[in-house]
DNA sequence: ATGCAGGATGCATGCGCAGTCACAACCGAG
DNA sequence: CTCGGTTGTGACTGCGCATGCATCCTGCAT
């Protein structure tokens, strides 16, 4: 049986003062004497009382521009990918510094979406972030009528339903043709993440065009998971194939390491004298001595540092605009494209990109 | 502004029958008519209406044996590092299906985790997982008193005061320390993780005895902080002393990979002929084609069902008793290691540790 | 000495729900 | 046709808290 905690009365009762005075003593700015605050906080100390947290955002239901619960929906997919549980890490600092905790949702695929955002709902969040993945339209008008702003994180918002932060796909898979271009690859294949993956497709399209502005069409395409082991055997497969390409982009930095072991472990290819390699998203093992994986890196903490801006602007101010946050992704040269350390400066797209990630984001209101 | 959103008189009024009538048509087992519940919960669609899981635990606070809010509180360590997140990952998904939510707290030193708790009770949370971290015996006397019981991950609870899952890490030490025994190493070093870690400590001290029972001492000891980097960094200044390791037993597989990347990359030894490495875990890299690591296995999704199930049976039982389940490690022959596969169905420890793992954990009430 | 402003405090109320209680409606048996 | 029993239903209450409102008190100006 769950013993009954002290409540606002027991440590009224103790201090000799109402249940008011204590709720006053507890709240920043109210009316009260510091000597009768004192008293309430000895009191409760004493007893061990806490502030029920459920209880006080019942009642300050009634009081229409303030009801808060103080909770902010985190639905994830993916949570063990490494360049996923950074990011949520800090989400969760992030928003535990000032004081917001966060409710976790794990969701498989996309269609669980709006099941958890529903199911979250219920505990009354006041906001949510959604990690690489969309809602419903439908879900998108719930959440506006009743007043919680949702950010989706890794994906773009489609009619400013809701407020987004990523990063510039397909400006990335164009900097990742332009590189291989530049550095005098022929027969360049990629590797793309879940198919529909809108992330996936728009690097591939970025890439696709920027192959074209050269005068070049993919020699070979493969399809995994986003998943090491999904890249193992897309690269197993490439590698296989006759017309073997000279150089891969991988929609993932997870899915390019696999690829970078399959080449060595299974063909005993010289990374990148028999085969470039490109990534995205530089995940802490792409700088790993042996891997040196050459990608186009996610400002990661700003765009999370945005998206926890956002949101909190939106709690302030729920009539506000939402807002789209684009960030440019940057060219991070490492070892395994040939030629690339040879390019004056690392080539001009990755100081433009540099450039450009150091400033603000693109945004669209 | 915060729009206000359907209660259940809203839907009482728009279903013609009662408040109380709604509340039994969303509870399972109430006694009302088949024909009524049908017509309420048209009306609930109608307006989108949820039962408020906020006010729901509020009103059942009366009902001494029931309080629940449905809220578990997972307080983490080090979310980001790949064994920790697959087993986030895991817990989120276990209590998800369950029907219970997670509130989310990320804590950096051992010492911040009290006032998790604290936090957390304020949202009476039903129980709590803490991964990797102790609390006071202030705190767990807090808890017991409160009726929220806790379970500890990967840390042994002292004096019962909650219960605990976690891997047998003197025995994983031994069993590391018999293999490179057996297969003929002599100087051999060890490579903690943070200074005074219980884990860690643990680890080594097993490993210490089972080198000493064959007669063996430690050449050399380095120390890291369970990063990649401090991997990196410790296995440099390893391999420069003057007596350089042939073997180095890591307290964890991310540090080991570490030690690996630097052993080939910055001294260019050949793993294992010239060094043999061996870690602790298990994580998915360390099966990665180029890694191959040897390295001691958790059963973690044994482990974390058996949190969840220690967890869920408190909750429903809040008298029973607590438990501490420890599940043995078990030994898993890559290439890291020189010899060792040589060794008869890959030695008897690791035989010992299959048949450990396939049974039951030891336990201990 | 009187009036008044402003701070401090207590009382009463309701947030949304689940459960208790009382009673109406309806059943079959006598 | 009446009576004990069974169901289904609605009125009412309180979970713990924050806040509006009324009241009281203190200090200061007139």
């Amino acid at each position: 049986m769950r013993k009954r905690t002290a409540t606002s009365y027991d440590v009224a009762r103790l201090a000799g003062v109402s249940q008011s005075a204590v709720s006053r003593a507890f709240s920043a700015g109210a009316s009260i004497a510091a000597e009768t605050r004192q008293k309430v906080l000895a009191a409760a100390r004493e007893l061990g009382y806490q502030p029920n947290a459920i209880a006080r955002s019942m009642s300050s239901a009634r009081h229409a521009d303030v009801q808060r619960t103080g909770i902010i929906g985190l639905i994830v997919t993916r949570l063990p990918d490494p360049f996923f549980s950074q990011i949520i890490d800090m989400f969760s600092r992030s928003f535990q510094l000032q004081g917001w905790h966060l409710l976790l949702f794990s969701v498989e695929a996309e269609a669980e979406v709006d099941r958890a955002l529903t199911e979250l709902m219920r505990f009354k969040i006041d906001g949510a972030i959604v990690m690489s993945a969309l809602m419903s339209d439908h879900m998108a008008g719930v959440c506006r009528r009743a007043g919680i702003p949702v950010v989706l994180y890794n994906r773009r918002a489609s009619r400013s339903e809701a407020s987004s932060v990523c990063i510039d796909n397909a400006d990335g898979g164009a900097q990742a043709a332009g590189l291989l271009l530049q550095t005098g690859h022929g027969r360049i294949a990629f590797l793309g993440g879940s198919h529909h993956d809108a992330t996936s497709d728009d690097r591939e399209a970025g890439f696709l065009a920027g192959l074209e502005r050269g005068g070049l069409r993919l020699a070979a395409r493969e399809e995994g998971d986003f998943t090491f082991d999904s890249g193992v055997e897309a690269g197993k497969r490439l590698l296989l194939s006759r017309e073997r390409p000279d150089a891969v982009f991988c929609a993932s930095d997870v899915m390019a390491l696999g690829v970078l072991h399959a080449a060595q472990e299974y063909f005993g290819l010289s990374v990148p004298r028999e085969l470039s390699i490109l990534g995205f998203d530089d995940i802490p093992a792409a700088a790993w001595p042996r891997h040196q994986l050459t990608t186009i890196r996610q400002p990661y903490r700003a765009m999370v540092r945005e998206a926890v801006e956002i949101l909190i602007r939106q709690l302030e101010a729920p009539d506000g605009p939402g807002r789209d946050a684009v960030f440019a992704g940057q060219l991070i040269l490492r070892r395994t494209v040939r030629g690339a350390n040879l390019l004056p400066d690392g080539g001009d797209r990755a100081r433009e990109a540099r450039a450009a990630a150091a400033g603000q984001p693109a945004s669209h209101a």
